[in-house]
RNA sequence: GCCCGGAUGGCGGAAUUGGUAGACGCAAGGGACUUAAAAUCCCUCGGUCGUGAGGCUGUGCCGGUUCGAUCCCGGCUCCGGGCACCA
């Protein structure tokens, strides 16, 4: 033997062996995939960062998860799809042009490669070979033919409309990026701006993408429940009201049809296309300031809670098609054109905004729903009641339930041709343009006489220039840039210009997912028979912040490629796992709390095995996870620990024969019990339910109870040492991939442990001869008693009864009632 | 305001289907080794009463169901997240 070697095995220096293993790794390609029939597949994949410098604790905690997960199903047997790669188009690239006049390209392939060899440096069991990079031209060329398919399909098109504008940014923001009425990358405050921009049709998919959130049992239950929110489907009603002296009519959208009769007035909301053309010469002043006034006033600010209700009377008047009441129609502060049809009948008895807004500006209350009890007095109501009640003043529908009323009044307006039931979907479509430099340039041109123009697909790709200036002022850099702009048109050769606005981010994240399962493709941006291969991704791991936006996003792109026929997936993700933030000292780890622990200073110090083990054993992942200096340190202690065992009990194995279980000593049996019961604990913790942190501790109970075996010394013990020294090195592979190598190889063993089955555990091995049952008098814990396993009920309740301390606790009493649980506890009620 | 989570020792957490509350780790205290320290190893470690055996008590609070509740039900408090004039 190399004494040298030996040396630097006994003393546990991660450095070096993780080096070690990271290179041989590399070299065997030992997790590069192809598809392959024979095995079944599995396609593990975690969010991919933005290269935004360097990795933080959150990718280390996500990545360190999706690691476990890899290397666990490379050992059960499956092809493991593991790739990773860059979601590299973004605004701090361009930030960073902007400040320290470098090019948002070099600023981000630099972070790319940095972030690389950080990654590679925590060993997580990547196929580099299919890494991509959304801004790499390969890539997002594919993505402007997708979006020239989608054009012809007229799922992607163009509206004005108002926008929510960062100032800072310079860019449109979609209305779920707008937090507390500021961006939600820069935080400054949000305007008000009308712009033309491009959409993608999400509404056309409202239904699926509901229906399917009933099929997606591997997804969080809350995840879920918020997109459901977020589409949010209503049913309902559309009715017409006539306006006074004008043949066109107001429509509205109402889920209350039942509240009808008691409509007294009409809500519009400032954009309202009909606000114009009905207010009367009177009122024009006030309107007109009103809406100025609205428009000003920034979205999130109309959305606020404590937001005075304000509107303004139109001098119209329409009517209510059931009572023909004359309503006046107001325009409304809290009326959004987004939803419904921008137009509300308002009922002040039965909904609290139109209540508020009845008192102040004093327009009759009509109550049409009684509660049980004591009725409602329009005169001295204070609230509005919303609740189900029976129907009154409602002519022929009086004394029915309100809800019963909601179908039947809808059934009536109906057949009398005065509305229509209908759903309404909370979802908007989905605005795509940025006016920004990096990001993927939308492939149309306008032409002066042949108005917009797709650019040919043979044309493909729209290159983003390089030669640009960076000045932080005016808008897109793009727009500036007369080489890139000026283009003939392709349908009458004439002078025209290119759209300069660049797609929103998120499209390159919808689809990332299906790219790397041909990443390398140069025909077309997707290859169906490899996708069908892969697809859909066994099991996805992200942050909770994506419940929402990106996660919708991505499952309606899949579809939209469904059906233009580039794949035959429904849903992208079969198993959802979101995990929770990392915090310190009580809250999230950010730079502006001051309180980030940098993931290169715990490699220096402890190495990448300690580092992934701590981010996976200080709490399950779907928590939050509270970090802990001396946590690491305890983790990296466990670690040594095993090292030390596993070159203690080393000379004694060498020579070990085939176990023989029927030479096994008492002691030898039990040890050799608790490893077969750990290899199942650990088995199902990572399998069933993703409880690492669970799988760790039976670990170390494990080494706890190797340590105290004794004598590790004893000839008949070298056999079923070497087998739990094995197992242990075996279950440690998927947490601390660089220790178990080595340590794995210190047994002996040549090639790779990534490349070794999980081990199996014995049911005969880990099956107890005799157990432990608690025995309760009247619930309370008196005794235990030991029985053997194989015991009857009857055997176990007559030795629970006869247990002395159960006597003294039955003394005097009279028994009622012995339950007996099998295998757990005996509890006897006295009275 | 609505919706969804959560609350367990000094701390992170465990208890997987209603059945032994506190696994595992951290911190702390005591001890061994050492000239000393670090490292390592051993012991103790929810509260309370008791010399001890052991008793009582304890999973945010109040009540209920049950032989038995951290777990189920009703009411409340606090914390976190999401959504919000959604007609």
């Amino acid at each position: 033997m190399n004494f040298r070697r030996f040396f630097v095995q006994e003393k546990y220096i991660p450095q070096s062996v993780e080096e070690k293993w990271q290179e041989r790794w590399e070299a065997r390609k030992s997790f590069s995939v192809t598809e392959d029939p024979a095995k079944k597949k599995y396609y593990l994949l975690e969010m991919f960062p933005y290269p935004s410098g360097k990795i933080h604790m959150g990718h280390v905690r996500n990545y360190s998860i999706g690691d476990v997960m890899a290397r666990f199903k490379r050992m059960r047997g499956f092809n493991v799809l593991h790739p990773m790669g860059w979601d590299a188009f973004g605004m701090p690239a361009e930030n960073a042009a902007i400040q320290n006049n470098c090019h948002p390209a070099a600023w981000t392939y630099e972070n790319m490669a940095y972030m690389r060899g950080q990654l590679k440096r925590m060993g997580f069991s990547y196929d580099w070979d299919r890494e991509l990079a959304t801004c790499d031209v390969e890539y997002y060329r594919w993505e402007q033919q997708i979006f020239l398919r989608m054009y012809e399909k007229g799922l992607a098109y163009k509206k004005t409309s108002y926008v929510n504008w960062c100032p800072s940014c310079e860019t449109v923001l979609a209305n779920e990026q707008v937090e507390d009425g500021g961006c939600w990358r820069c935080d400054s405050e949000v305007k008000q701006k009308e712009l033309d921009q491009w959409f993608f049709r999400i509404t056309a998919y409202a239904e699926e993408l509901l229906e399917c959130t009933h099929r997606l049992p591997g997804w969080p239950e809350r995840v879920l429940t918020m997109q459901r929110n977020w589409i949010g489907k209503s049913f309902g009603c559309e009715i017409t009201f006539k306006l006074e002296g004008r043949d066109e009519g107001i429509v509205v959208f109402t889920t209350r049809p039942d509240t009808l009769y008691g409509a007294t007035f009409m809500s519009l909301a400032p954009e309202h296309p009909l606000a114009a053309t009905i207010t009367t010469p009177g009122q024009q002043e006030a309107v007109a300031a009103f809406v100025e006034k609205i428009a000003k006033s920034d979205r999130a600010g109309r959305t606020a809670d404590d937001l005075e209700k304000e509107g303004v009377w139109t001098g119209a008047f329409c009517l209510n098609p059931l009572t023909g009441g004359r309503m006046p129609v107001y325009l409304a502060n809290f009326v959004l054109m987004e939803y419904g049809t921008g137009a509300v009948m308002a009922v002040p008895a039965h909904d609290q905004r139109d209540f508020e807004f009845a008192r102040k500006y004093r327009i009759p209350v009509e109550v049409v729903i009684q509660p049980d009890g004591e009725p409602l007095d329009p005169a001295t109501m204070t609230v509005a009641f919303t609740e189900v009640g029976t129907m009154v003043n409602s002519e022929r529908f009086d004394g029915m339930k309100s809800d019963a009323a909601k179908e039947a009044i809808a059934d009536h307006l109906a057949a009398a041709g005065i509305g229509k039931k209908s759903i309404n979907f909370r979802l908007r479509d989905w605005g795509i343009s940025r006016q920004r430099y990096w990001g993927n340039p939308i492939p149309i041109i306008y032409c002066d006489l042949c108005g917009v123009v797709p650019v040919p697909e043979a044309d493909l790709p729209v290159t983003l220039p390089t030669d640009v200036l960076f000045t932080g002022e005016g808008g897109s850099p793009l727009a500036r840039l007369d080489s890139f702009t000026s283009v003939p048109c392709p349908v009458c050769g004439r002078a025209a210009r290119r759209e300069t606005d660049t797609m929103d981010t998120f499209v390159q994240s919808s689809w990332y997912f299906l790219r790397y399962c041909c990443p390398d493709l140069t025909t077309a941006p997707l290859d169906k028979a490899r996708a069908g291969y892969w697809m859909s991704v066994d099991q996805y791991i992200g942050g909770i912040e994506h419940a929402v936006l990106h996660l919708l996003y991505a499952r309606f792109f899949t579809k939209v490629l469904r059906d233009l026929g580039y794949v035959d997936v429904d849903e992208p993700f079969t198993n959802l796992l979101t995990q929770g933030m990392v915090i310190k000292d009580g809250a999230k780890m950010s730079k502006s709390k001051g309180n980030v622990v940098d993931p290169n200073s715990l490699i220096q110090r402890y190495g990448a095995d300690t580092a992934r083990l701590f981010s996976l054993f200080a709490a399950p992942p779907e928590k939050d996870l509270d970090w802990s200096d001396q946590g690491v340190e305890g983790s990296f202690r466990f670690i040594n620990r095993v090292w030390k065992l596993v070159f203690e009990i080393l000379p004694f194995i060498t020579g070990a024969t085939a176990l023989d279980r029927e030479k096994l000593t008492e002691e030898g049996k039990g040890l050799r019990r608790i490893v077969h019961k750990t290899i199942r604990k650990v088995t199902d913790d990572i399998e069933g339910r993703f409880h690492f942190n669970t799988a760790i501790a039976a670990i170390m109970e494990m080494v706890n109870a190797l340590g105290a075996f004794e004598p590790k010394n004893d000839p008949r013990n070298a056999a079923l040492l070497r087998e739990a020294l094995t197992a242990l090195v075996t279950m440690l592979a998927p947490f601390v991939p660089h220790a178990a190598e080595e340590l794995w190889e210190g047994l002996g063993n040549t090639g790779s442990l990534a490349e070794c089955s999980w081990p199996s555990f014995d049911p005969a091995a880990a099956a107890d001869e005799e157990l432990v049952v608690v025995v309760q008098v009247n619930g309370k814990l008196r005794d235990r008693i030991t029985v053997p396993v194989s015991a009857s009920e009857e055997e176990i309740r007559e030795a629970a009864l006869s247990a002395e301390r159960v006597q003294s606790f039955m003394d005097g009493k009279s028994l009622l009632k012995v339950i007996v649980v099998p295998g757990k506890l005996v509890n006897i009620v006295v009275a």
